[in-house]
DNA sequence: CAAATGGCTGGA
DNA sequence: CCAGCCATTTGC
């Protein structure tokens, strides 16, 4: 017997390899080989009476576990060709190895505990509930459509209690780790039950056993964030991805799937119902709802609290506004707790030479330089690079004006304005305590807390009662033809964070632009108009859903002759081609960057005009950033 | 991916 | 003339 094994190798269909007499391979077996001079893991994908290569075989040495359902490699496949990325890469970065049998005790994996509150389905979480429950089996797609706090989550988790009751597994994604214990903590009472725990940063062991529980049906319903919408339930009953506008389901690196695509081809080859859950969905997934190819379900009203005001005010030189400042010192004074928003870390964002007014960057990426004061330096936050004792790099000087603000700058203003007031800030760079700020948070033992975007979604803190956007306009400015779209998303989902309690919640926008469709629509609160105006954009620029767009991006020495190359290649094959653009470099390489433009079939098209590209060249479909 | 191969440069 | 460097090819 010969057996199809696939490899951590670029461009190939996988290897075939002899069983030898006697051992037992079936396609979804993890199996070691010998490749070369080494011995690699390698998955199944056939096994055959006759070999396709015809040079000699070699035989497997062994066969370590079954990995996947052999279902899964339509999936796979159809994943491959999308991503630009051989089918033995993107398995080997989809499935999780077999790890020693290292003990994991079971252990409860969130210490998060919810009070209970028993809920009562208005007539349309109900009529949700009910037409979800009857796509199940059939593949069907919805979107859950409804503003923050209108209850999609009691729609999920009523819907995976039906699943369980048919004897169907659930998967509920969120885009975020860190909003996954409040999910599991509710979902934990709803079935009765601790539901799996599958994310990213789980640890190989656990991460193996949660894998291989859920292959061999042990496990009913699964939370996690993206990769875990690949856990390979036998029998499984829904799929749900809540805040499923988020661009953290797209995956950064290679193979770059979309969780909410390959939910979609798990529906179509298993046949779970899947709900996509938002307020303010993608703009691709409204048009396809439109379209019909989504059930449109909708949610009208808050079920939790009142809408909060959501108010413009000017920004102006200060970081914290006149505007701001008051409605800080209203909110506080009256027991309520606040959030802060600004998407950059740092104190001062920016530095420029006294003398000559260079602004100082970093040597090897070119990027402005960020100052941090708790350590005293300054960073490329391209490259994590640290300068304490920078020097102007035109001039010598090394006296510098500081200019712009970041999360520590806010937090050091709030700390000088309200003395007497618990403070704390939730950035990447207090990330790892970040369990313990928010339960601090929670217990009302900080009463302002000054985040990056991270502290954005979905949290439920009943307590807070004023959000405040330091700066909306920056949100803008992100170089994406999607910037409109996720600053109304990142607008929306901080209004959903006030008055989710009994007292009524307010929204402070700093902001100079307060007539931009995105912040308009935004302050209402008003989907369809940001959707109705957008989509006419996109519609006239030709971006996404109109169209579809492929990033190719060169690094190294020769980056700018092969991405030169590459345009020539694509152009000549008849595709639409953008630059190559110059990128800033990173750590001393120069980038090249080129778009290319097409329809639906994009992908497979760039992928059979350059079959075969060098490791140093990136090519990412569907791309959300362009920096 | 990592090792092997093949084509080219430069040296004392 | 061959070591050393690079880009390219190969593996089953």
């Amino acid at each position: 017997m010969i057996a199809l094994v696939l490899l951590p190798v670029p461009g190939t269909a996988g290897f075939d390899y002899r069983v030898p007499e006697g051992m037992e391979v079936r396609p979804g077996d993890w199996v070691e080989v010998p490749f070369r001079k080494r011995r690699l893991l390698g998955l199944v994908k056939e096994v055959r009476e006759t070999p396709e290569y015809p040079g000699t075989l070699q035989e497997i040495r062994r066969v370590l576990s079954s990995a996947v359902p052999p279902r899964f490699f339509s999936v796979f496949a159809r994943l491959s060709d999308e991503a630009c990325t051989s089918l033995g890469i993107t398995v080997a970065h989809l499935v999780p190895k077999p790890v020693g049998k290292r003990a994991h005790s079971p252990q409860l994996p969130f210490s998060y505990t919810e009070p209970a509150k028993e809920v009562e389905l208005t007539l349309e979480q109900k009529r949700a509930v009910e037409a979800i429950v009857a796509g199940m089996g059939k593949g069907q797609k919805f979107l859950l459509f409804g503003p923050p706090a209108a209850g999609k989550t009691e729609v999920y988790l009523a819907c995976a209690r039906e699943a369980r009751e048919a004897g169907r597994a659930s998967l509920l994604l969120e885009p975020e780790i860190s909003l996954l214990p409040q999910l599991w903590a509710r979902a934990t009472r709803a079935l009765g039950g601790p539901p799996a725990v599958y994310h990213g940063e789980l640890p190989p062991g656990a991460r193996w056993q949660v894998w291989q529980e859920a292959l061999s049906g042990g496990a009913a319903a699964a939370v996690g964030t993206r990769s875990a919408v690949f856990l390979p339930f036998p029998r499984l009953g829904l799929l749900v991805l809540d805040e499923e506008g988020e661009p953290a389901y797209k995956e950064e690196m290679a193979p770059h799937y979309h969780a909410r695509a390959v939910a979609e081809a798990r529906a179509e080859a298993e046949g779970p119902a899947v709900v996509l859950g938002a307020a303010a969905p993608a703009v691709e997934t409204f048009f396809r709802a439109e379209k019909g190819e989504l059930v449109l379900l909708q949610l009208s009203r808050r079920a939790v609290g009142q809408p909060p005001e959501i108010r413009a005010v000017p920004k102006g030189e200060e970081v914290l506004g006149p505007e701001l400042r008051q409605a800080l010192t209203h909110h506080l004074l009256r027991g309520g707790q606040a959030l802060l928003f600004l998407n950059r870390i740092g104190f001062f964002t920016g530095a420029s030479c006294r003398r000559c007014g260079e602004v100082l960057r970093c040597p090897d990426c070119e990027v402005a330089l960020v100052f941090h004061l708790a350590e005293k330096v300054f960073r490329c936050h391209a490259c994590g690079r640290n300068f304490p004792d920078p020097a102007c790099r035109r001039c010598g000087g090394t006296r510098f004006r500081l200019f712009g603000a970041g999360t520590e700058r806010v937090e050091h203003e709030v700390r000088r304005l309200f003395p007497e007031v618990a403070v704390a800030r939730l950035d990447q760079e207090t990330a790892k305590d970040r369990d313990r700020i928010l339960s601090d948070f929670a217990a009302g033992k900080i009463q302002v807390l000054v985040g990056a975007q991270m502290v954005g979604k979905g949290l439920d803190f009943p307590r807070v009662t004023l959000v405040g956007i330091v700066d909306a306009d920056q949100l803008l400015a992100a170089p994406t033809f999607y910037a409109a779209e996720r600053a109304f998303q990142l607008l929306l989902s901080a209004g959903g964070r006030a008055g989710r309690g009994p007292w009524p919640g307010e929204v402070l926008v700093q902001t100079n632009l307060p007539e931009h469709y995105a912040l308009a629509s935004a302050l209402r609160a008003d989907y369809l108009s940001f959707y109705a105006t957008e989509l006419r954009f996109r519609e006239l620029l030709r971006y996404p859903p109109f169209a579809r767009l492929v990033r190719i991006l060169a690094t190294g020495k020769r980056a700018e002759a092969q991405a030169q190359k590459i345009a020539t290649v694509l152009k000549e094959g008849g595709l639409e081609v953008l630059g190559p653009a110059r990128l800033h470099p990173l750590r001393g390489a120069p980038r090249f960057q080129l778009l290319v433009r097409g329809r639906k079939d994009l992908p497979i098209t760039v992928r059979k005009l350059l079959p075969k590209l060098p490791p140093e060249v990136r090519v990412e479909p569907d791309p959300l950033w362009f920096g």
